[in-house]
Parts: C-alpha cells; sequence; structure tokens
DNA sequence: GTATCCTAAATTGGCGCCAATTTTGGATAC
DNA sequence: GTATCCAAAATTGGCGCCAATTTAGGATAC
C-alpha cells in the first residue's frame, strides 16, 4: 500500500501547518527577533486552538528559532554573531565538498533547468515579495545541491540555513545586495557549464559570507 | 560524569525528560526498528502522562527517529541503506573538514583529556554497559570535536550522529570492532600530537566508516 | 515623591475526557 | 472451507478546563 505520507518535515510544504505558518513569518521578518510569542495572540492570528499552537512553540523551539523559558513563554532568537559566523562556516564547508560531484552529475537538462530556476529568482526581484524571493533562492540552492546526489545532505542544508532565521530580512535589505546574488547564480551556472571546479567554489563561498 | 540509566519497569522516573528516555532505549537497541510504539504502553513504562509521551514521539518525529504515520500511530525507524551511507558521506566530510584547526588549537592539557577519555572508553569496553560505551565513545569525539572552535558544528555532529539510530547496536556487536575504534581513539591522538593532519584525515574517515 | 509590598489580572502549562478512525475477531453466506 | 462483512474493542488525536506561576498596577508607609 502506498501509504506515504508527508508529515510535516522539513520539506517546503503549503502553509497548511501552524509551524509553518509561524516560520514563515519569523523568516519573513514579521515576528521580529526578540518578541515574545504569547499563545493567546498566535491562537488568534492563525485561527487555530491552543494546543496547535503549543506544539509549533515546542517544534520551533528545537529547531533553535525561539527560545523556551519555563514559565515565561517564547520569543524569537535574537541574532547571534558568533553562531551566524559558524552557521556560515559550516555551509561553506558542506557546500563547497559537493561542488564536484555536481559538476560532474549535472547534464544539460539540469543546466536548463538551473537557468530557469535563475530567472525565476531574477523575476521574483523585481515583481515579488520577499517571501517569493526567499522561497525562489531556495528552489534554486535546493535543484544544485540534489545534483550533489546526497539526499540527506540537501535536508541538512535546507534545515541549517534556516537557523540564521534573521539573516534574510536584515541582509537582504538592500537591493544591490539582492542583485549580486542574482549575478552569482548565473555565474555558478556557468562554472557549471565550464566545468570549473576550483571557481565554482570560490564562488559559493563568496555568496554564503555574502548573504 | 554519572548516566542516569533507566531500567524499564522501574518507577520513579523523576526529573529526566521522557524524550531522552525514549530516545536511549532507541540507541540503546530496547526499543527496535520497526517497534510500534503505543502511546499507552511508553505511558506505563515511563510513569508518565499521555501529553508527554505525545510530545516525545513528536519530537523524536522532528528529528527524524521514528515515523509518524497519521490515524495509525508511531514506529521507530527502519535502518535505511542509502541514507546510512549518506549520513557517514556528511560527518566524513564535516570532521576532515575541522581537522586543521584541531590540530592548531590542540594544547598539551587537551591531548592529555583526549587520553583520558580514550582510555575511559577503553575501561567501558571491558566493564560497561553497551549505553556507557556509547556515551564514553561520544565524550571522546566531542572533546575532540571542540577543539574545532566551532560549537555550532559540534552539536551538528552530535545531531547527525543520532539519525543511524540503529547504526550503534547492530555495528558494534563484534568486540573486534570496538576494540579497533579503541586502538584508531589512539592513533587519533597521536596524529594530533605529531601535528600530521593528512593522517589525521585518514583516521577519521576511517573511523567513521567502520562505525 | 519614592520605594515596597500586596492584591488582581494575565499567561503558561499540565491533565483528562471524548470523538474519529483503525484494527481485530467472529459470524454468516456461498 | 474460505471469503466477506459487520460489530466491538482499542488506539489515536483534538480540545478545553483548571491549577501554578508570573507580571502589572495600585495602595500604603516612610
Amino acid at each position: 500500500m502506498a501509504d506515504v505520507v508527508m508529515d510535516s518535515g522539513q520539506g517546503t510544504s503549503a502553509g497548511r501547518d501552524v509551524t509553518d505558518l509561524v516560520l514563515q513569518d519569523i523568516l519573513a521578518g514579521v515576528l521580529l527577533p526578540g518578541t515574545w510569542l504569547k499563545q493567546i495572540d498566535l491562537e488568534r492570528r492563525y485561527n487555530c486552538t491552543r494546543p496547535e499552537v503549543r506544539r509549533a512553540l515546542d517544534r520551533l523551539a528545537q529547531k533553535r528559532l525561539v527560545e523556551h523559558v519555563p514559565n515565561r513563554g517564547y520569543h524569537v532568537y535574537e541574532p547571534d554573531g558568533r553562531r551566524a559566523r559558524e552557521v556560515s562556516e559550516i555551509r561553506i564547508i558542506l557546500e563547497t565538498a559537493i561542488v564536484g560531484t555536481i559538476i560532474q552529475n549535472a547534464s544539460l537538462a539540469d543546466i536548463a533547468s538551473l537557468r530557469g530556476l535563475a530567472e525565476q529568482f531574477d523575476f521574483m526581484v523585481l515583481n515579488g515579495t520577499m517571501l517569493e524571493l526567499y522561497e525562489a533562492n531556495l528552489a534554486f540552492h535546493r535543484h544544485l545541491l540534489i545534483l550533489g546526489g546526497n539526499l540527506e545532505l540537501v535536508d541538512l542544508i535546507t534545515e541549517i540555513r534556516q537557523r540564521t532565521s534573521s539573516a534574510p530580512v536584515s541582509q537582504w535589505r538592500t537591493r544591490a545586495r539582492v542583485e549580486q546574488s542574482s549575478r552569482e547564480h548565473h555565474l555558478m551556472i556557468d562554472a557549471i557549464e565550464a566545468g570549473d571546479a576550483e571557481y565554482l567554489k570560490g564562488l559559493v563561498r563568496q555568496h554564503i559570507l555574502q548573504g
């Protein structure tokens, strides 16, 4: 029996589960770092019940996106310079490590798909919300990582990407940076086409460090 | 560190979080892969309430140690060859990446501490339970990783180590392998003392691949 | 006028009940 | 004898209530 049910893992799910809704609002910058997440407020905001709110908060606390203070509540994690730096370092280690495999596995069809996703990102820069831009970026990078052939790694990177919750908002404020990201996406694809692993590694590193 | 090892059936399980208790039982092999975790059973087994059980199961499902099938329950994840291989690959990438930093940062005091932890592991091989052995191993590797200077990375590796839950039991059955691990621990410390990064990388890779 | 204490409102968090769904066992029909 | 169907038991999971703790505000003493 094909009884495969997509539980609320870390996949990109539609805004059904409360956990994802809160997560999206944190990533979109609606719920700012330091904000206390009162259960009664979330209950009303997302039109859901108390237990659902509590489960969502517990899950986000496990993911270390919010902090739980016993008998006082949950609040959005404040950006931590050290942590952000360390997460970036981890991402650089992981994402540069599979550059070789990505280049080996990339077919012409893959490159075409990547171009499409990169262009979709460009489109969202002009006509899209912050969230749509974020998701387009995620889709591009996800497709790129899948070429690495390690699905666990794709999930892991997607997961630790969220650990610098405040990053997307605070770093993507300027249009210049977003357009820089856009250019780098295309340069990455060029590097894959050219089969230049070392150049791609440099691009990935730079891309992560700037956001 | 005195580790609280809970025997099943015992009554007073005060203080400890239920999630950790179930986690330890999965890691220790008491709860075998595929087992259905009925809420009523866990409730009685760990002397806790229904909501506590459900929270623990939800958390373990988030960590992907158990799988949740709606309206049917939770069961311990079956070992997946592909996943285990991919997790090993990730660990190799991360742990070999910080070998250089580890060697740079390792003081004489650190090396002495590592020797002590390695010897504690040796001791547990002879006079210790499976869980104590597992924890001694964890303590050694944790101390090693901390020398890398990236605390997020330490937590991350500790976390993904648990993703191959069935590994410790199934792979550590033979004494030969455990003693091989023991030898490798000491060889790693030797490599650190000698400042030989490349040799240490090879050891780490081999250590992860064999379990 | 300010600090402290005490009371009241608000919030968190534990707990049990009940409905919805699934599983199991047995009875019946072919 | 076997397959199918139905009913009873068991299990999951949603929901709301109430106690414990914290916070805020006001009254009182100095």
